[in-house]
DNA sequence: TTGTAAGCGTTATCAA
DNA sequence: TTGATAACGCTTACAA
């Protein structure tokens, strides 16, 4: 490996001064500047970057925590950040947490040790992980994605009026009776959408006289087997208002699972029974029947996160010495309650062939 | 941040002991070894990694370059590889090339200055990066995923038996005249697939009378546009053998697109027309028509490809001195061919609703 | 405009 | 069984 003391032997100055031609952080003179560079090309050498962090203390590296790359709406969230990153100079370091507590904790220990600048976090379980928070603690800068957790800056779209706009939609349909295939219960994402939904519901003028709730995973199994489950159960074949007309799925994965279920038992969407999903993914468009779903701009969504994480990262936000500096702030009569940012983004009701109004009573 | 020092002067013992107590590479008295362990504890002591790298010159971390992650396949691909990587005790970082030569330069490069003990490489495109083959001249170890390319180890399947298989069974069903949606003309999975798919119409008895080739991006939107360009060109419309009875996609992805097309221009999958997918995601299973598809064993190739890149990491095949030990090699008369491993997984047909026989011709 | 040297947090070599 | 100390490759005072 070729090192900077090689090249600064080979242009016959010194180490510093081949750093300076690098960094720019000091004047060169041109002739130098010349043969330090053609040296470095000639050598073709390359920074040592753990060499770089060791002593500029920033790794230049994010730690991006996700539960589940199969489910491209993870994926493309994660494709969008780690462009975002590296435009602005980042590397990032992935971790498939698999909605595995102590998997997480492994990693956060491991991206710490690493010296990652700064964290994104897609949580996958309801409760904020306990490392997660010893990593704050710790003073390293967190951005949680996709969920909202009240105590840490998170970027995330409006998911209660996504579920709004899905009630609004169903109820002027004329469904009255819902199946709510809800994800993990208790997680944010969930118990917004499901409010949401109960709300637009209501606006739209129809309080649901039967609101069925399941919850799980947010994978296709789980909307797999709900419905065979809810059929198992007779949910479909109760008569009147008790069956219900439509399946809100609390995303497009669980949807996906619904619908091949509901076609197993032979029930047509959306002439029999309609059906919505949630995320806004590529194959929402391209499946039949096409899906009604609440599109989350994730590209935007990832961006943003980004940008809020490194805007905390390089505000000096993070710093170690955070504690001391809010002790001073406090000394100062200057503290003010520390703001906990939340970026919430729009949503998108994209109305397509999955929903239609509810079969004439049997 | 607390360091190796200061865990030292907490316990009252040198800094090489506390080295030593955490690596176990020299005996530690009991007592100095348990008062080390409280210290570090106490204090929340974590190596830094930066540091450990820089003098054992190894970052324990690998590079992971893949050309689309909103696709489930490479979706399912980096989650494997980054779970089998951990395992091992490498971090991955994520580098999405976006089939752009110039990031994949770029990328590199920023990989090699992270020090990274190896690289797993998915190509998109079709020539092996220049910027590759540099890195690999620098003698990092790199394991090429998914496609072949003859000079560098790699993991892949075998797509030549999968579009045999594909061809065999469409052969037997009576298909005569068929359009394949390529991805990028020339990438050898393409090459493979599509060979093989000759290959096994050709044992299944049908000499196919009409083979029309479409080239275009591993995407949906390259699947939906090419049926829809083919029907503007009449593909479609023709009658007899001329018309095409059913639709080989390359990939799942283009297949899912095609079948959004075939259904917009009223044609029926597979009453008026078959379709394969290659690679066998998740969601294959679950759209209807359920598509035919060559499933790849994608956990086994993504372990494979770790354990191949580790296995050439730890025995230091890759070594700067690389050249210097084939030279020597060389003297000893022992020079052998250098064995380039490819290491090719088998692949199973999965036969699902979107294949028939063909319609009775008009 | 340039060079010298200290130090970043480790590991590893040598002594004791 | 333990401790000094020299690297590792770089940045950055401080000097010249």
């Amino acid at each position: 490996m070729t090192t900077i003391k090689d090249v600064a032997r080979a242009a016959g100055v010194s180490v510093s001064t081949v750093s300076h031609v690098l960094s720019g952080r000091r004047p060169i003179s041109e002739p130098t500047r010349l043969r330090v560079l053609e040296a470095i090309e000639r050598l073709g050498y390359r920074p040592n970057r753990l060499a770089q962090g060791l002593v500029s203390k920033s790794s230049r590296s994010l730690g991006l925590l996700v539960p589940d790359l199969a489910n491209p709406f993870f994926g493309s969230m994660a494709e969008a950040m780690e462009i975002a990153a590296h435009d602005r100079g980042y590397s990032v370091i992935l971790c498939n947490t698999n909605l595995d507590p102590k998997r997480e904790a492994d990693y956060l220990s491991m991206l710490l040790s690493r010296q990652v600048d700064g964290l994104l976090y897609f949580p996958g379980t309801r409760v904020p992980n306990r490392a997660l928070l010893e990593a704050v603690a710790a003073g390293v800068p967190v951005v949680v994605v996709d969920e909202r957790i009240d105590n840490l800056p998170g970027v995330f779209v409006d998911n209660f009026d996504g579920g709004r706009q899905l009630g609004r939609l169903l109820a002027q349909l004329g469904h009255r009776s819902l199946l709510f295939i809800g994800g993990p219960e208790g997680l944010p994402t969930v118990t917004d959408r499901l409010n949401g939904l109960r709300a637009g519901l209501a606006e739209g003028g129809s309080a649901p006289t039967n609101l069925l709730l399941r919850f799980g995973e947010y994978r296709a199994s789980h909307g797999y087997e709900t419905i065979h489950v809810c059929a198992r159960e007779g949910v479909f074949a109760a008569v009147g208002d008790e069956r219900p007309t439509a399946v809100v799925a609390a995303n497009d994965m669980i949807a996906l699972g619904a619908l091949r279920a509901l076609r197993e038992l032979q029930l047509q969407v959306p002439r029999d029974c309609s059906l919505t999903g949630f995320d806004g993914v590529e194959f929402t468009a391209m499946i039949t029947p096409s899906l009604t779903t609440v599109q989350q701009p994730s590209t935007r969504v990832a961006t943003a996160a980004v940008e809020l994480l490194l805007q905390r990262i390089e505000s000096g936000e993070n710093h170690r010495d955070r504690a001391a500096q809010r002790q001073q702030a406090h000394d100062d009569q200057a503290e003010v309650a520390p703001v906990i940012p939340h970026v919430v983004l729009p949503v998108t009701l994209v109305v397509r062939e999955s929903v239609a109004p509810p079969p004439p009573q049997r």
